[in-house]
DNA sequence: AATGTACACAACCGCAACACG
DNA sequence: ACGTGTTGCGGTTGTGTACAT
C-alpha cells in the first residue's frame, strides 16, 4: 500500500470514527488539522473533514438513492453540469461525493452520457464567485471557457455553460421547455447561482 | 474452491479561495 | 499588503465485494 505524506490511503476504522465523532461533539466542526494532531489520528485534517462531512455527520443520509433523488440529480446536472456541491445542496441528506459517485456509476450510464475528457471546465466554488463568473463570461466573449451567446433563431434560449469539461458537452443547448422544466422547481429557493442563471436566460430570451 | 473481472463507493489529491494575524 | 493555515471543490484512484469463469 502506498504511503504518502505519512498517511496511508485506507478505510476508516470504528475507533477512528469514534475519536472523530467525540471530538466534533465536544469541539464542534472545524480545526480538523488540530483534531488530527491532538487525538493522534494518523489522518490529515482534510481526511478528517471529509470523513465527517461524507459519512459521520448525522445529516448524511445513507442507503440507496430513490427514483425521485435520481430524477432530481439528472435534472440538476442537466442545468448545472458537474457542480456537485451545488447539486448536493438541493438533494436533502446527500453529499457532493455521494451525488458525484451516483452520477458516475449509475446515472451517466443510464443516460448514455460519456465521461468528460480533455481540459477541465472548473467553475469557482462559491455562489457569489460563480455569479461573477457568469457575468464576466458574457461580458467577455473571447473568454476561453465560454462561447458568446448565439442568436436565437432555433428556439434555443440557453446554454449549459457549466458543463463537465469537454467542448462537446460544455455548451449543451437547452430548449425553452427544458429550461422552464428545470427552473420551475428550482426557483423556489434563493440561490444566487440560479438567480444568475435565470437572469442569463432572461437575457437570452429578450 | 480458486481466480479473474467489473462495479460501487470511500478516500485522497491538487488547486483555489477564504480567514486571520 | 502579505504570509500562513484552513476550508471547500471537483477529479481521480484505491479498496472491498459480488459475480463470472
Amino acid at each position: 500500500m502506498e504511503v504518502r505524506n505519512g498517511y496511508k490511503k485506507r478505510l476508516w476504522t470504528v475507533d477512528e470514527d469514534r475519536i472523530l465523532t467525540e471530538y466534533v461533539q465536544l469541539q464542534g466542526k472545524g480545526k480538523w488539522n488540530r483534531l488530527a494532531r491532538e487525538r493522534g489520528l494518523r489522518r490529515c485534517g482534510k481526511s478528517c473533514r471529509l470523513r465527517w462531512m461524507n459519512y459521520l455527520s448525522p445529516s448524511v443520509k445513507h442507503g440507496d438513492f430513490s427514483e425521485e433523488e435520481d430524477d432530481l440529480i439528472i435534472r440538476l446536472h442537466n442545468l448545472l453540469g458537474n457542480r456537485w456541491s451545488l447539486i448536493a445542496g438541493r438533494v436533502p441528506g446527500r453529499t457532493d461525493n455521494q451525488v458525484k459517485n451516483r452520477w458516475n456509476t449509475h446515472l451517466s450510464k443510464k443516460l448514455g452520457v460519456s465521461q468528460p475528457k480533455g481540459p477541465k471546465c472548473k467553475v469557482s466554488a462559491t455562489s457569489s464567485r460563480f455569479s461573477r463568473h457568469l457575468e464576466h463570461s458574457f461580458n467577455t466573449p473571447s473568454s476561453s471557457n465560454v462561447k458568446p451567446p448565439p442568436s436565437s433563431t432555433d428556439g434555443t434560449i440557453g446554454y449549459n455553460v457549466l458543463g463537465g469539461g469537454s467542448d462537446d458537452n460544455a455548451f449543451e443547448e437547452l430548449t425553452m421547455s427544458d429550461c422552464y422544466q428545470n427552473l420551475a422547481f428550482l426557483f423556489s429557493g434563493d440561490d444566487p447561482d440560479l438567480y444568475a442563471m435565470n437572469n442569463l436566460l432572461e437575457f437570452q430570451d429578450g
